[in-house]
DNA sequence: ACTCAACGAGAG
DNA sequence: TCTCGTTGAGTA
């Protein structure tokens, strides 16, 4: 008997073994093996039964080990995944190991473990809390449209800052789960929302599994086998819990669908923002993707009718948005002192106010450390990171330089290393030096971060939460962080302090990064009885982007991006694609990426017209972890036809056998 | 991804 | 001559 397994190595494809007749007969699609692999022992999937092998019957070996023989995944899964390998080229069994905990295919002791002994749920019957307060009348449209039978489309859920998408949502699970069907929610970082997770949990008691990033491996199987065995009946975790493994799927939530962490950015890069529409249609079930501030790309798509536009143009009970003011930071008479330029006079008193009047204040910046760099004031020398040639974050408390993209750490030096000057200065503004400056600034006041820099894991941002919605926190200087849909009802005035910072990067997705982040910071504002008030402080007061975001113009915003996509066919009017290129050596890379390129567009001149070729050229990050990095992007108005491009491109790299490491990013988030 | 053999520069 | 680190090829 002839078992094809997928291995989850580096190589395209499947690999045949020979397995005796009766231990074949407990296996089925979907069973885990240990295989023997070149000299060592890989872990497998089985993917079916062929009759005939590819290559001589000599030289298949033999199936070592029947590790799991109930099936990781059904025959949906099976299809699903195999879109993914197909539609991201990247190998079919490290598809199956990123969408399958590693425990069940990879234990560290082989033991035959038994899929369908172990019950953790709670046996305690919970009184499920119903719905906590009466929807308006939006919110009952939209979940009567999304209940709509014969509506296959997907939604756009565009709701402004706290006009309760959530409970919609609910409401939604709740109809769904009443006709035996069953959920997933995808939220960007499942750590970054323990509110959301709270409320379904309330709601759904019992029928909640849970998945993120720090589960024991132990918990994940644990959750894991909640869902195989049915008796979880809504999944929410991070992008991986698209491919949780549950059955009679009736519906799938991407919340805050505009966020990148939906995108993976290592190994398979995948989306799960876009997987959840692919794994919709071919599972027959809805899918609802829901957020303030929509990706341009779904906006497009709700716009030309492909997905059915729902709206919640108003925050619940009515609550007015906030007013926004903008203040001009390049101009002298505006900053605080000489020394503290980057808070001005009006923000300073924004802010003492506010305090004054017992409420909460929230400062943005999104930028970690004490100052961006350091630098030798004798002979200008800064200090960069030797495997991956970016400045270092200068860190006061403790005082490190750190890299930000392979996270090597060293101690601040006295002295320069090139001259043994001593005057070293920093640059650039970072979350640090703002919490320092404002303890001396408001004395009185009690002040925290918000940033990856003191919150490492759940418990640290379940603590900062509570702190602040208990009040015991005046001042909140946050990142990225604060942005994510958190509700603090006491924040009456949001600060941000740079809010040029974005619109200056080199992407096409500046401005649309730019409008989310204003919009969604200021959405933090005014979320109880008293009126939110928002201050940016900028060097372009009339920028129609930080104008189209303060006056909530999101039609106006979208309208103009839009336009300009298309005028300099971006995404999402031309589809794109990354091909990098990784070698120890810089030569053979360099060599390499211009032997692909010259096939690529030879392609083009015979078969592709509508596939452009740009590069090669060194990786913005030319070097990281002590490889070479170069690379090339591909944008084609036509989807079909890049694909082909790259099926092409990867069957003419199979025969190569060169040892330059190749990969595609397919819809990259940013196109550097 | 992982592992092994081949290759080549440095120490005894 | 021996040893250690780097590089390339193959996995059924």
């Amino acid at each position: 008997m002839i078992v094809d397994v997928a291995i989850p190595v580096r190589v395209p494809g499947s690999f045949h073994y020979l397995i005796d007749d009766e231990l074949g007969c407990s296996l089925k699609q979907g069973s885990v093996v240990a295989v023997p692999f070149g000299t060592r022992t890989a872990y497998g999937f089985v993917l079916g039964f062929p009759k005939k092998a590819e290559v001589e019957l000599s030289k298949l070996k033999s199936v070592k080990e029947v590790l799991v023989s109930e099936p990781v995944f059904d025959e949906a899964m099976y299809e699903f995944l195999k879109w993914v390998s197909d539609y991201y080229c990247h190998p079919l069994g490290e598809v199956f190991s990123t969408a399958i905990p590693k425990p069940f295919w990879n234990p560290k002791k082989p033991s035959k473990r038994k899929l369908s002994l172990s019950s953790v749920l709670p046996e305690e019957h919970l009184e499920p809390v119903v719905s906590g307060h009466e929807l308006n009348a939006d919110q009952k449209k939209a979940v009567q449209s999304i209940l709509e039978p014969q509506e296959k489309r997907p939604y756009l859920l565009h709701g402004v800052t706290g006009s309760g998408k959530t409970e919609v949502y609910m409401q939604v699970l709740s109809s769904v789960i009443e006709s035996g069907k069953t959920g997933i929610i995808l939220v960007p970082e499942i750590a970054l929302t323990p509110q959301l997770t709270e409320r379904f949990s309330k709601r759904f008691p019992n029928l909640i599994a849970v998945l993120h990033s720090d589960l024991t491996p132990k918990e994940r199987i644990q959750q894991w086998e909640q869902i195989t065995q049915g008796k979880a009946k809504i999944v929410i975790g991070a992008r991986s819990a698209i491919f949780a493994p549950i059955k009679n799927l009736g519906v799938i939530v991407v919340d805050e669908e505009h966020e990148t962490s939906f995108k993976q950015e290592d190994s398979l890069r995948y989306n799960a923002r876009d997987l959840a529409v692919v794994r919709a249609k071919l599972q027959n079930a809805k899918v609802i993707l829901g957020s303030a501030t929509p990706s341009v790309e779904t906006y497009l798509n709700a716009t030309t009718g492909k997905y059915i536009h729902l709206k919640l143009p108003e925050r619940v009970n009515r609550r007015p948005m906030p007013k926004t003011f903008f203040i001009d930071i390049k101009d002298k008479t505006q900053w605080y002192s000489p020394e503290i330029r980057w808070l001005s006079m009006g923000l300073f008193r924004a802010i003492e106010n506010t305090l004054n009047q017992g409420q909460q204040v929230m400062l943005y910046l999104n930028r970690l450390g004490y100052a961006h760099f350091l630098f030798c004031g004798d002979c200008g020398h800064t200090w960069r990171c030797k495997n991956c040639d970016v400045s270092l974050t200068y860190y006061q408390n403790p005082p490190l330089l750190k890299c930000h993209y392979c996270g090597t750490q060293k101690k601040v030096p006295h002295t320069c290393e090139e001259c043994n000057g001593v005057k070293l200065e920093t640059m650039g503004l970072g979350t640090e030096q703002v919490q320092k400056a404002l303890v001396s600034l408001f004395p009185k006041a009690r002040i925290c971060r918000m940033d990856r820099g003191v919150i490492k894991g759940k418990k640290d941002l379940e603590n900062v939460i509570n702190q602040i919605q208990k009040k015991e926190v005046d001042i909140v200087i946050g990142t990225q962080m604060v942005t994510k849909g958190h509700d603090f009802p006491g924040i009456a005035l949001v600060g941000i302090l740079l809010a040029d910072a974005s619109l200056n990067l080199p992407d096409f997705r500046a401005n649309e990064r730019t409008f989310q982040i204003i919009t969604q910071v200021s959405g933090r504002a005014g979320r109880s009885d008293v009126p939110g008030e928002v201050v940016i402080q900028t060097i372009h007061t009339q920028h129609p982007v930080l104008v189209a975001a303060s006056r909530y113009e999101q039609e106006e915003f979208y309208r103009s991006e839009l336009a300009a996509r298309k005028v300099f066919h971006f995404p999402p009017f031309h589809r794109a694609a990354i091909l990098r290129f990784q070698h120890a050596n810089p030569q053979r890379v360099q060599a390499f990426a211009n032997q692909v390129v010259q096939i690529l567009q030879k392609e083009v001149e015979n078969r592709f017209p509508k596939c452009q070729i740009l590069g090669p050229a060194e990786a913005p990050i030319s070097k990281l972890k002590k490889m070479y990095r170069w690379q090339c992007l591909i944008k084609s108005e036509s989807v079909r036809e890049l694909q082909s491009l790259l099926k092409l491109l990867f069957d003419w790299e199979k025969r190569q056998k060169s040892s330059v490491q190749m990969a595609a990013d397919i819809d990259p988030v940013t196109l550097l």
